[in-house]
DNA sequence: TCTAAAAATGGAAGAATCTTCCGAGCCTGA
DNA sequence: TCAGGCTCGGAAGATTCTTCCATTTTTAGA
């Protein structure tokens, strides 16, 4: 009598996720109304999820422009080799930059693709040929410069 | 007398950013010691932080595999026509799809950039072949699935 | 179907926290 | 020098959190 997909998450703790996912600082006596349960409940329910790991962390979220770093730039890289060694040289490389806010292993015409933030483009092109084509075995890199933040960070449809 | 850069977010400010943004839910009080200002100024300030909208939101971070996101996919797409219309068409119809978690305007060889959480790779095949390649004016799009997640939606450093 | 153990629930209350008011200190400019 | 505005920290009522306990609900076996 085992549920397919989510083993121990019933609809109160899933709604519960989705409101915290929402807002994060909503106070337990206002999300215990929201799904319908006590105080109480609520409380050792929400208190469960983070503990279990559902709820990796809370966060707030920081208006970029606002602290400087209005400048949004993907970019794909190729490596020389597809070693091993090659891959976790550069990934150990990559989780120092700052600047890097995502960095993905893909499969593809690429090898990582990779989210930054910086202030601007003179900032990017000093991080781009200081930094980033000096990284650990890269062969080339192709910039994608964001001209319209579109969709940004969406919350997870669940 | 203006500043060049931030107007009017000291130190303190930028402490209080920098913290909220690792732990949303920290309370006021221990924020305030963390920040080294009494409890009433540290409040003051976050509200303001709040009401300025140098914060955004809090959101609790829930771990995709928890609720059968499994799958992260970046897609790069290619439009028929560059024309003002079919940007706007195309984003509008990008907005309302729930598994595109980004969607970036971008300069290089796509017209947009899209990440997508998705069960598995079963569900993206539906969801390109049903939704993505009947977007308004969609040329093309190349796929790439995503093999390891180095980094993930990393912290802004300011 | 029935029963007993196990688990989850809601109310209540002490502890902790928030939120606002107020007077004091500190720049700023005339 | 001094008046005005701004920010600060202490204090206290209001709110919220967190835990305990009795009750209800669920589960599993006979």
């Amino acid at each position: 009598m085992e549920e397919s997909s989510e083993p121990d998450l019933d609809r109160i703790d899933l709604n519960i996720l989705r409101i915290l996912q929402a807002e994060g600082r909503l106070s337990n006596a206002e999300l215990a109304m929201r799904v319908n349960v006590s105080a109480a409940t609520c409380h050792r329910r929400t208190q469960r999820l983070f503990e279990e790991g559902y709820i990796t962390g809370v966060r707030a979220e920081v208006a970029p422009a606002a602290v400087g770093l209005g400048a949004l730039v993907m970019v794909g890289v190729v490596l020389d080799r597809s070693t091993p060694d090659s891959f976790a040289a550069f990934e150990k490389a990559v989780l120092a930059i700052k600047d890097v806010l995502d960095c993905n292993l893909v499969a593809g015409d690429f090898d990582y693709l990779l989210k930054i933030r910086v202030r601007d483009m003179v900032d990017f092109n000093k991080l781009h040929g200081q930094t980033l084509i000096a990284l650990p075995g890269v062969r080339q890199t192709r910039t994608f410069f964001v001209m319209k933040e579109v969709k940004e960070n969406a919350r997870l449809a669940f």
